[in-house]
DNA sequence: CGGATCGTTGATCAACTTCAACGGTCGTGG
DNA sequence: CCACGACCGTTGAAGTTGATCAACGATCCG
């Protein structure tokens, strides 16, 4: 069996391929367009998505109005409202397709059904959350360390290729800088290295 | 069996006499003073720790040679450099402790070990990383939407009893301000509310 | 062709930092 | 027990970073 979930889970567990077959079966296969809405921020947050294609995004809106985006997922990553989904709670953040996309989603009782009947996956989420947490402690220290334009010219060296299928307002928004200002910044970077 | 990390993991999972004496085995309890360091950056990574009684810190080194404190754990709480906890590697992160305190560590193969032996624990963790993977999106929410200001009223008010326990110029390190804009805020929020 | 959306530019403004200096307090050694 | 020094919190002036607002050009899409 071929299948982009059970490539990732098999980095962490073994799983032979009945139970794999089983596993994927668990979850709900979406084909969804730019912009689809997979979570709204105030409504009750019941899934967890892993990215097989495309990219997501997890935003949230300020008093202003305006969107703040706090993380992208591309694919083989997991997105969702963490404490909300665990919570069953309502959701603070909005989830919605950067690109076109396909994800795996699973509910709650769906996960824990699934880790009840496959107890080798509570490793595998054990896994990916230690890695998601770690992956976040590193964040808040860049969130800490750098200005918003050490932020920008790290950001685009280190995921260069990322950053050329994402329009540029949604760069701004996930640095957490106006447009107006990444426009400043991307000026600057032009004019030092000639 | 009493013991705090017993009765933390019974919150989460169920657990018999002998096997939470076997658990409590594998851990080493340290007892440790005040600013003593339990990880030096730079230096690999082998421990999690679980605090039983006073308070860590997780901080960093700023390129002005500031201390840039990212995280403080309680009782209750896991704390460590989880990436290089997981690969073994060079820990990004110090960890001090900001009060006299007891903590209960264990090393990488440890708690390899302890999860062979006791699976029931992989769930156990697998829920402590997934609630701390969903405060640190919280955390990276407030870090966008708040200005320093409104994370020092927010804080104060949220953890009032923590902030009497610690000096001002750690409040002002785990906001990101300076000592002296933490004491012209505070002086404002004195004028204010006469 | 027309309208919305996106990126850019420049001026003004608010948030926060840096630096220098001073007073209070606490712990330690004489 | 006192005195000294280190450390902590505070104040004020000047400087930086990044936001806001208004306006304009370009591009994309219907």
């Amino acid at each position: 069996m071929t299948n982009p979930l059970i490539d990732h889970i098999r980095k962490f567990v073994t799983l032979d391929e009945t139970t794999s077959a089983d596993v994927i079966s668990r979850f709900k296969l979406q084909k969804i367009r730019k912009k689809t809405r997979l979570l709204e921020e105030g409504d009750r947050c019941r899934h967890m998505h892993f990215v097989t294609k495309g990219c997501l995004r997890l935003f949230f809106l300020k008093q202003n109005g305006t969107q703040q985006t706090t993380q992208f997922a591309l694919e083989n990553w997991w997105l969702s409202d963490f404490n909300a989904f665990a919570a069953h709670g309502v959701a603070s953040f909005s989830v919605d397709a950067v690109e076109p996309s396909e994800v795996l989603s699973i509910d709650a009782q769906g996960l824990e059904k699934l880790l009840a009947d496959v107890p080798q996956l509570e490793k595998y989420f054990r896994l990916i959350h230690q890695k998601a947490n770690g992956a976040a402690q590193r964040r808040v220290r860049f969130l800490y360390e750098l200005s918003r334009e050490e932020m920008y010219t790290n950001f685009i060296t280190s995921y260069p290729e990322f950053c050329q299928r994402i329009p540029q307002y949604l760069l701004a928004s996930f640095l957490g800088i106006t447009p107006e200002y990444l426009s400043e910044i991307r000026r600057k970077a032009l004019l030092k290295p000639v």
